[in-house]
DNA sequence: ATGGCAATGTTTCATTGA
């Protein structure tokens, strides 16, 4: 089973680029992020046309997400859930559901904007919340991915001096993010060697997708228990590379 | 120290992102 995350920020005018990759990389579970539409507005129709079914939240101009499942290979979204039943949020930032025989959680971890702030207060209640609800006995083996807007350690950040103790490589973002490893899940990009400076987010600005200055914040996270069976995890390049693209690369990984 | 780029809304700029 292939899964992949991809925030698109947009999806409004990002869907030919989901299309077109989707053709490229006929995966079976694609987590969508910051998808930005209204459910009325969802592209339902024209995904299903290329074979894939579709569970979505999403709100005006802010967040949004969306898991879109093979037809063919794992059927439609079953049991579907939104947001954490922990957290009351109106912020729509969480979509679950069982695909596969796998319980596949799609997540856009807030920004957290600058450490201190409000926003950032909110972004470690909502990770603090995540997992809570994590820890809890789930039906299936779990699966996490999405944009958590945490790099994890200096290996995943262009430029570490600059970047120390900033939001999305603060202290405590990362214990964070290994407290949420500690639940049992492993990293599925670092179970294999991977070149060095590989990223996830480049800034729209200062050329910094050219200067590869960018952050690896897309995860997918695979319990331990499966770990010996992925055969791979990558971040695929090509689509920042586009006319008009997202600030984000998506992450694929074939659990086997 | 600041803004730089992009998307959205109902816009003529403010807000947010990371």
């Amino acid at each position: 089973m292939k899964l992949a995350t991809w925030n698109i920020n947009s999806l409004k005018v990002r869907l030919p680029h989901v299309i077109d990759w989707l053709q490229k990389e006929p995966v079976d579970v694609l987590c969508l992020q910051e998808t930005k539409l209204r459910d009325e507005n969802f592209p339902k129709a024209e995904l299903e046309a290329i074979g894939y079914d579709v569970a979505f939240s999403g709100q005006p101009t802010y967040n949004g997400v969306a898991l879109l499942t093979r037809r063919e290979t794992v059927g439609a979204p079953a049991a579907v859930t939104i947001g954490n039943p922990l957290f009351d949020d109106e912020q729509k930032r969480l979509i679950s559901a069982d695909v596969g025989g796998l319980r596949v959680i799609c997540a856009y971890f807030p920004n957290g904007q600058s450490v201190g702030s409000d926003k950032y207060a909110y972004k470690l209640r909502w990770i603090d919340a995540l997992h809570e609800w994590l820890a809890q006995p789930q039906s299936l083996p779990t699966v996490l991915l999405g944009d958590f807007n945490i790099a994890p350690d200096d290996r995943d950040v262009h430029d570490p001096a600059a970047w120390e103790g900033q939001v999305l490589c603060s202290p405590q973002e990362r214990e964070r993010f290994a407290a949420l490893l500690a639940l049992g899940f492993v990293d599925a990009f670092r179970l294999f060697e991977q070149p060095p400076k590989t990223f996830s987010w480049w800034d729209y600005r200062q050329l910094a997708f050219r200067r590869n200055a960018g952050l690896r914040i897309d995860h997918i996270l695979v319990p331990g228990s499966l770990a010996a069976q992925v055969r791979e995890c990558r971040i695929d390049r090509e689509p920042r590379k586009r006319e008009q693209p997202s600030d984000h690369a998506p992450v694929l990984a074939d659990l086997g």
